[in-house]
RNA sequence: CGGGGUGUGGCGCAGUCCGGUAGCGCACCUGCUUUGGGAGCAGGGGGCCGCAGGUUCGAAUCCUGCCACCCCGACCA
């Protein structure tokens, strides 16, 4: 490609809403455009990068058995009424009527469909294991698209679902995926850590997500650098501390005027916040066979502790969980900022596992002004449900060995997850087994963002010039720099390179050396080959690596050979990043 | 949805408080010079100042409403 034809361009500054280096440097190299909130163009750069990686994504699917496929993204929405997620899923879904009024949806990721194909395709066990897949536009509209390519409502996405006649096919398939996701983001360059998710209610039975490790990530996820256990901060295990124990001391109301937070409370009263009991207002959404019923949840967790929404939410056996509004609050008999269990009706009462061995502990009079002190479970209240409550953070001791944890900000790039027969059941994709007798096929999906890893691999290999590419996801393989007196014997390696395969970026622009290579680090192609009156004067042409390998001046007559050579040593080093991984649940 | 911020040429910004009909740098076009890490000189093109109302002789500027985009939050009780 000749630079002076190329759509797009590069720019000196970066928009001033671009707060991350990968969109930034995205947008400033000329790879997207930014059309609406968490919308975006790809330029001809960008594209050819996307394209590389769904290539990578289409090889390693096929290896593992997969067969592409397109499901649309409008989809009517009787499927989803037939999972019912039509009506549980909230504003992150659009919906719209098409001209004679029917639902229909933008889809948001293709169970629904699958699991349609599934019924219409799949009667007989012998038709299993089955593994499809495509890469197709997802739209999830977003609360809060940020951060560039990281976090979109528009996004392209590989998604993969797996069929199978019983659990031992679904783990194979499952472990496939384990395995074949890391040679993915391995063959990208992109380091992740697989840790343990959520399987959230809807009856999954494991999930690993695909983290790239980076402090402007969102989630949080959960490390033990001594025995190496990690997970999703929401699900992370750890060993909550010894407690004290002693004996009940009688219950006592006392003043704590302006007292509203822990931290308050402590300072009032001169105690640890260990020493306190808090109570956490949500307000659950409970499925209570076809109705749906809101309920005041009162979560009880030691003061200096946070609660894990998504460990009380499994709990209770909750739909959904938010804060509970102030008038919720008072109605159940609490106050806020002085709440405890103590009084309370109609409410549910969750108490962290930690607690009931507890002894003596300050928490809410449901008064204002008030707080009691010596409240002890058991005597001063008890629980519809006790479990463990509490987010992991950085501190918390290590469940299985003697290790600290870590907390560190990371971005899901990928996840597997094993569903199980909640599509098929709903949708009534059954097949026969080899006694003649229907059962439901059993479902994986697995997914993987393509414009977020793309802008991870930027995060991750990136300097203050601009992308350092990898080359198996570089735009072009080769960003060759004619500088005068060099224009001819330029277009000749352009001409041979090209004709080797090679992807060449050609710089044939009549622009000043400065701008040519300040261009060439900021678009961050790996193979920098400059021709020039003096190149040629020194004996050939320069080649440098964009990572910063100066290869000095290597004669015309070799050139090619030398970019070949060059690139089967990156391709190298990449593919040498492609090994067994065990297996970590 | 809550809070904060910003909308002025392709990009980055000034001008807004204190109303007088739009400016700077980069980019772009033409010419000459220059030619290895974002050149110099000269000339030039491009903006109904987010949109709609209102106030005023006159609005980028004041008032009202709306829209868009960005950031923080939407667990810290």
């Amino acid at each position: 490609m000749r630079m002076g034809q190329m759509f797009g361009r590069t720019l000196r500054e970066a928009p001033a809403d671009a707060e991350t280096a990968s969109h930034g440097l995205l947008v400033r190299a000329g790879f997207i455009q930014q059309l609406g909130a968490g919308v975006y163009s790809l330029l001809p750069l960008g594209k050819r990068s996307i394209d590389k990686i769904e290539a990578i994504l289409r090889e390693e699917m096929v290896k593992i058995g997969g067969q592409e496929v397109l499901m649309p993204v409008v989809n009517p929405a009787d499927v989803w009424k037939e999972t019912r997620r039509f009506y549980e899923i909230g504003d992150e879904m659009s919906r719209f009527h098409d001209r004679v009024g029917r639902d229909m949806v933008l889809a948001m990721t293709h169970e629904e469909v699958v699991a349609d194909l599934t019924r219409k395709v799949i009667h007989s066990y012998k038709q299993l294991p089955l593994l499809v897949f495509h890469i197709q536009t997802k739209w999830r509209d977003d609360a809060r698209p940020r951060a560039g390519l990281i976090r979109v409502r528009e996004f392209t996405m590989k998604d993969s679902y797996s069929l199978d006649s019983s659990e031992e096919g679904l783990d194979t398939q499952y472990r496939a995926h384990y395995q074949a996701y890391f040679d993915i983001f391995n063959r990208c360059g992109l380091p992740t850590v697989a840790v343990l998710s959520d399987v959230g209610m809807m009856g999954g039975k494991m999930a690993h997500e695909y983290m790239y490790l980076t402090p402007i990530g969102e989630d949080t996820i959960i490390i033990c650098d001594s025995c190496g256990y990690h997970a999703n901060r929401q699900i992370a295990q750890f060993r909550k501390p010894e407690p004290e124990g002693g004996d009940p001391a009688e219950l006592r109301k006392i003043e704590t005027p302006g007292t509203t937070t822990i931290e308050e409370l402590c300072e009032f009263l001169k105690i640890d916040a260990s020493r306190t009991l808090k109570a956490v207002f949500m307000t659950a959404t409970l499925v209570d066979g076809e109705e749906e019923v809101q309920k005041l949840v009162v979560a009880m967790i030691r003061g200096d502790m946070e609660l894990n929404e998504t460990k009380l939410a499994n709990l209770v056996k909750a739909k959904e969980l938010r804060p509970a509004h102030e008038e919720e609050i008072k109605a159940a008999g609490a106050y806020p900022g002085y709440g405890s269990p103590i009084g309370v009706e109609g409410a549910l009462i969750a108490v962290d596992d930690l607690v009931p061995d507890l002894r003596n502990l300050v928490t809410g009079a449901n008064e204002e002004g008030f707080h009691v002190e010596n409240a002890n479970y058991g005597r001063d209240f008890e629980a519809d449900f006790v479990g463990d409550l509490i987010a992991a953070g950085e501190g918390s001791l290590c469940a299985n060995c003697d290790g600290t944890l870590r907390a560190t900000r990371a971005v899901e790039v990928g996840n597997i997850f094993k569903l199980g027969t909640r599509y098929t059941g709903s949708l009534g994709a059954t097949f026969l087994d080899d006694n003649g007798k229907a059962q439901q096929v059993i479902m994986g999906s697995y997914g993987i963002g393509v414009g977020r890893l793309l802008a991870c691999a930027v995060e991750e290999y990136h300097d203050d010039k601009g992308v350092i590419w990898p080359i198996s996801i570089a735009p072009y393989e080769v960003h060759l720099v004619a500088l005068p007196g060099g224009e001819e014997e330029a277009d000749r390696i352009y001409e041979n390179l090209s004709a080797k395969g090679v992807e060449v970026l050609y710089d044939d622009r009549k622009e000043q050396a400065g701008v040519k290579f300040n261009d060439a680090d900021l678009i961050g192609v790996p193979i920098r080959v400059t021709a020039s009156k003096r190149s040629l004067k020194n004996g050939g042409l320069e080649m440098k690596l964009r990572r910063g390998d100066d290869l000095g001046v290597v004669p015309v007559d070799d050139a090619v050979d030398k970019v070949l050579e060059l690139k089967s040593t990156l391709e190298q080093e990449l593919a040498d990043r492609v090994k067994p991984v065990e297996f970590s649940d």
